[in-house]
RNA sequence: GCAGGGAUGCCAGAGUGGUCAAAUGGUCUGGACUGUAAAUCCAGCGCCGCAAGGCUACACAGGUUCAAAUCCUGUUCCCUGCA
């Protein structure tokens, strides 16, 4: 399948603020990324609409001229607001985001979250939902189900009054309802009868182990239309994707790749490589000696551990772009015809 | 040489009579991280023990005291001024 004039699936790294941390546009190009997730919480908080529309959009400002999709603010919603609590609230009209610094209130509606995407000027827009814990209670996934749906249509009502043709942009809406079988079919069949571009599992795609909830990603990707992009929100490790690829997804995102590039754990076809520990200090080998990657053509696993133990900012650097050629290689070969 | 100040774990550095195996950082050793509040977070780090627990420290030598890393005396070393 393709969209746009890609191949699918899709690995796109996480740029939530408009930079895949420690790498620069060029850096992210050559590890062969052709599609970046930013998120419009945080770009709205940070630049805003006025300031974000008069810099011309994230593309411009980043210099990037792959694609942009941009995440609605829901994940938020979840990690800021149901994970934490007291830092903000939830009603079935708006999101109230409070500042941990001064408690200021931020709203948030579908509505604000598609101008802010107009604003990013994003290829691929995801309508706002109400994200949960893959252990959620019925009684909450049925609320966010409820939210989700709604939320959607006035997004699209929203996307379609200022989609002025022919500006090829495109909407996703996300899947939410828990593992509960029924409120994930009635998400998918309200949302497919909106007719989005796109469709999205929602919610934590692992348990409280870290284990990929692999009977609920099946029965989501199920739900939704064969010809159109299935698209794994937050997944995942290598294994994870590999296997959700098999269930019919064809779109992922998430930071694993490039905070534990940070964090100094590596991919390597040999398995994982922990390069801050001792026994890497003396290796003079690449990290992955099957790797074509920038780090791993010219640099020694002892210049990235020493580097990454010294804190240097060049270690998570190389360290990032090993991750992310590993994983769009990964992509590559999970290619279907 | 004179006058002050100081010596606590690998480093930095609290504690100034009992509640001190030794705060807290850092280093070190593991681990976690899944639509990024994450260059973050968690655990361990004198010795023995899986653990409960036990044992040993606060430059060195004496002393005072029921009790000293903490007070006193001397020694060694370091720092800062003045010569």
């Amino acid at each position: 399948m393709k969209l746009f004039s890609l191949d699918l699936p899709i690995f796109m790294p996480d740029a939530t603020l408009g930079t895949v941390r420690a790498v620069s546009t060029d850096q992210l190009k050559n590890t062969n990324t052709k599609m970046v997730v930013v998120n419009t919480y945080h770009l709205y908080l940070t630049l805003g609409i006025e300031n974000l529309t008069k810099l011309g959009g994230i593309k411009k400002l980043m210099n990037w001229d792959g694609y942009i999709l941009s995440d609605s603010g829901g994940f938020q919603v979840y990690s800021l607001i149901h994970k934490k609590s007291n830092l903000g609230k939830i009603t079935q009209y708006v999101v109230y985001f409070k500042s941990p610094v001064n408690g200021s209130k931020t709203l948030l509606t579908p509505e604000i979250s598609i101008d802010m995407q107009y604003a990013i000027d994003s290829d691929i827009f995801i309508a706002l939902d109400d994200c949960r814990y893959s252990g959620v209670s019925r009684r909450d996934a049925e609320t966010s189900v409820n939210y989700t749906i709604d939320w959607a249509r006035r997004a699209r009502d929203h996307f379609d009054k200022k989609n002025t043709r022919p500006n090829n942009k495109k909407i996703f809406a996300v899947i939410q309802g828990g593992s509960f079988k029924d409120l994930r079919e009635r998400c998918a069949r309200e949302l497919i009868e909106m007719d989005f571009d796109g469709y999205c599992f929602g919610g934590w795609p692992v348990d409280d182990k870290g284990i990929l909830v692999e009977d609920i990603l099946k029965l989501v990707a199920d739900l939704m239309p064969v010809h159109k992009p299935r698209y794994a929100m937050g997944v995942g490790k290598p294994e994870d994707i590999e296997k959700c690829v098999q269930l019919g997804y064809n779109m992922f995102d998430c930071v694993i790749p490039t905070r534990n590039a940070r964090h100094g754990i590596l991919y390597s076809s040999n398995g994982i490589v922990r390069i801050k520990h001792t026994k890497y200090k003396l290796d003079t080998n690449p990290i992955d000696s099957n790797c074509g990657c920038e780090t791993c053509r010219n640099y020694t696993r002892a210049y990235v551990h020493h580097l990454l133990k010294n804190n240097e900012i060049l270690g998570k650097t190389l360290a990032t772009i090993h991750n992310l050629y590993y994983y769009q290689d990964l992509l590559k070969k999970n290619v279907k015809i």
